[in-house]
RNA sequence: CGGGGUGUAGCGCAGUCUGGUAGCGCGCCUGCUUUGGGAGCAGGAUGUCGGAGGUUCGAAUCCUCUCACCCCGACCA
């Protein structure tokens, strides 16, 4: 590709509202334009690397024999209300009317149109298992769209769906799958983990993330650097302490805190460890008031508080509910002297383990010392794994302890089981003859999520740098006044045509601008490979070569070739 | 949804408090010079000051309404 033949339109600045490298960065080397929140047009040159995502995608999936089809973007509600999504889903989803008034909605995800698919064309166990896969947009209206294509409302999405007369056969594809999206990610030269995921109300069996590591990633990941272990810290478990519950050695007291109303502040106050005081967080469960007990510096997970016994539907209490339960405004509740008959109080594993602790006195501008269960207040009606996990905890393996990181989510493996099979009668008829539920996974990629996360990991003062995979263009031969030296035109042709027919995805900057611009946006652009071709090499007949790289996947070096040696250099550099 | 903020040229911003008819940098156009790291000089174009209504002789500026966008929060009391 000829620059002048191409668009390229950077920027020295960004605009004010990007705030991530990758939001910036796509924004000034013109990969993407803002259409208005959480909507995005691909220019050519970012759709040139959306595509190479998509085809190393494409190409995993076709090789772990998924078959691609294309659903409609647009759904009828019929089938969202068959499987009970329709109401469920809530304003994350985009409602549409026809003409006829007739409810539809822009597909954020596929499961109800596959389903459908699938109870219509299959019927014998014969047919399975099979999956399905579709590369498309999708349409998820985000409480808060942010951070460029990294959390868009639409967005580009592989999803594959499988479908399968046995749980084994599940678990097959389902590693399968897992194996896939491994490629996928080394493929594209991402420094990845897949960890452990919640499953959600679905229930289910197995559920893995995929996160590209990156310090700005939304997602807390805890992993044990001793083992494998790795999950999500919406999972990822907190053991119970070791150590058993020491006797009281001191006597139940008041405190003054007049203006402490955190556990933090109470702490410095008294001069304690924070890890010796308990903080309550005051839930409704149905119509129930539930104490939530952790330790000072632990931190409620309400994922694992949602799926405790009782917990189903829940969420914070208002403070007006809270005055009214306690008798006392937040900021000194506490689990002592409570009304156990209207308030029911879960703790974490860790905070049974405590003696002569310090909590909220349940009175205005005071809080309790030297508190102690069964002596001072009655034992927790429940027990369980409710905080998250912090750095330092004993990994669930028994291997080692626990480190966190951030990660950016990029792809999910799930195994759905029957809910919705069940739910939109897909069956079909086993050995036997008897109809039964198929057993369905899914599986997705953030196609468009990946270029942004590449760039987050991937990039230095000048731009990005892209991994060879997913760049644009593989190299840049910049002409040194092309449009005036003949001499300089005659050998960036040359290299040019023959780079081009030895299959190199080249792009030849033949603008008639400054030196430094060209680099300037060679390198913001962050095209893997440059060639400089001026008068000045030439006359030597020299040419240049500059990796555009940062340390981690060094690409050999700067160095001057003879330009008679040039396409050889080259093509063996490129490994083609 | 709650709180905060911002809308002025393609982009980044000043001007708003204190009303007098709009400016700077980058970019863009023309010419000359320049040509190995985002050029210099000269000249030039571009704004319904987000929108609607109001106050006023006069509104980017004051008032009301409205729209859009951004940030923070929506778990630790």
């Amino acid at each position: 590709m000829r620059a002048t033949r191409f668009f390229i339109s950077t920027t020295k600045e960004a605009p004010s509202e990007a705030e991530l490298a990758s939001h910036k960065l796509m924004l000034r080397a013109g990969l993407i334009k803002r259409l208005g929140s959480g909507l995005y047009t691909w220019m050519p040159l970012g759709l040139r690397v959306l595509r190479r995502v998509e085809a190393v995608v494409r190409e995993e999936m076709n090789r772990a024999g998924a078959l691609e089809l294309l659903m409609p973007a647009v759904q009828p509600a019929e089938l969202w209300e068959e499987s009970g999504r329709w109401a469920v889903f809530g304003p994350q989803m985009l409602k549409i009317k026809d003409r006829h008034q007739r409810d539809f909605c822009f597909g954020p995800t596929h499961e109800e149109v596959i389903t459908d698919v699938a109870r219509r064309e299959i019927k014998s166990y014969r047919q399975l298992p099979l999956n399905f896969y579709q590369i498309q947009m999708k349409f998820r209206d985000e409480i808060r769209p942010r951070f460029g294509v990294m959390r868009a409302r639409e967005f580009l999405m592989k999803d594959a769906y499988s479908f399968h007369a046995s749980r084994d056969s599940l678990e097959a594809t389902y590693l399968t799958m897992y194996d896939a999206y491994a490629r996928v990610f080394t493929r594209l030269g991402l420094k990845f983990r897949a960890v452990a995921a919640d499953t959600g109300a679905i229930g289910g069996s197995g559920s893995h993330e995929f996160h590209v590591l990156a310090d700005s990633g939304e997602d807390t990941l805890a992993y044990c650097p001793d083992s494998d272990y790795a999950a999500n810290m919406e999972l990822a478990e907190a053991l119970p302490p070791a150590a058993p519950r020491d006797v009281p050695t001191e006597s139940l007291r008041e405190v003054d805190t007049p203006k402490q109303t955190s556990c933090e502040d109470v702490a410095a106050l008294l001069d304690i460890p924070l890890a010796r005081t308990v903080k309550l967080v005051a839930y409704v469960a149905g119509e129930q008031m539930v104490a939530v007990l952790v330790r000072g510096d632990h931190a409620v997970n309400e994922v694992k508080l949602g799926k405790q016994a009782g917990m189903a539907d829940f969420r914070l209490a208002g403070e007006a509910e809270i005055r009214e339960a306690f008798a006392c405004p937040p900021g000194f509740l506490g689990p002592v002297g409570l009304d156990r008959t209207r308030i029911r109080v879960l703790a974490d594993r860790s905070v049974i383990e405590m003696s002569d602790f310090v909590c909220g006195a349940n009175k205005p501008k005071l809080h309790l010392a030297g508190v102690n269960f069964s002596r001072d207040l009655p034992e927790p009606d429940l027990v369980a794994d409710i905080r998250n996990v912090v750095a330092g905890d004993p990994s669930p393996d028994g291997r080692g302890r626990l480190e966190l990181c951030k990660g950016i989510e990029v792809g999910h493996v799930f195994q759905l089981g029957s809910k919705y099979s069940q739910a939109m009668n897909a069956t079909y008829l086993d050995e036997a003859g008897k109809a039964q539920a198929m057993e369905m996974g899914c599986y997705g990629i953030g196609v468009s999520r990946v270029v942004a996360a590449a760039i987050e990991q991937n990039h230095d003062a000048k731009g990005i740098i892209w991994p060879k995979s997913m760049a644009p263009f593989l190299l840049v031969i910049i002409a040194i006044g092309y449009g005036k030296s003949e001499a300089v035109k005659a050998a960036a042709d040359a290299l040019y045509a023959d780079l081009s027919t030895a299959g190199i995805d080249v792009l030849l900057d033949d603008r008639d601008e400054r030196p430094g611009v060209m680099f300037a946006d060679a390198e913001l652009i962050g095209i893997p490979h440059r060639v400089t071709i001026g008068e000045r090499g030439l006359k030597d007949g020299m040419i240049e070569y500059q990796p555009r790289q940062n340390e981690a996947a060094p690409d050999g070096d700067a160095r001057s070739v003879a330009l008679a040696d040039a396409r050889t250099f080259l093509t063996g550099l490129l490994k083609l």
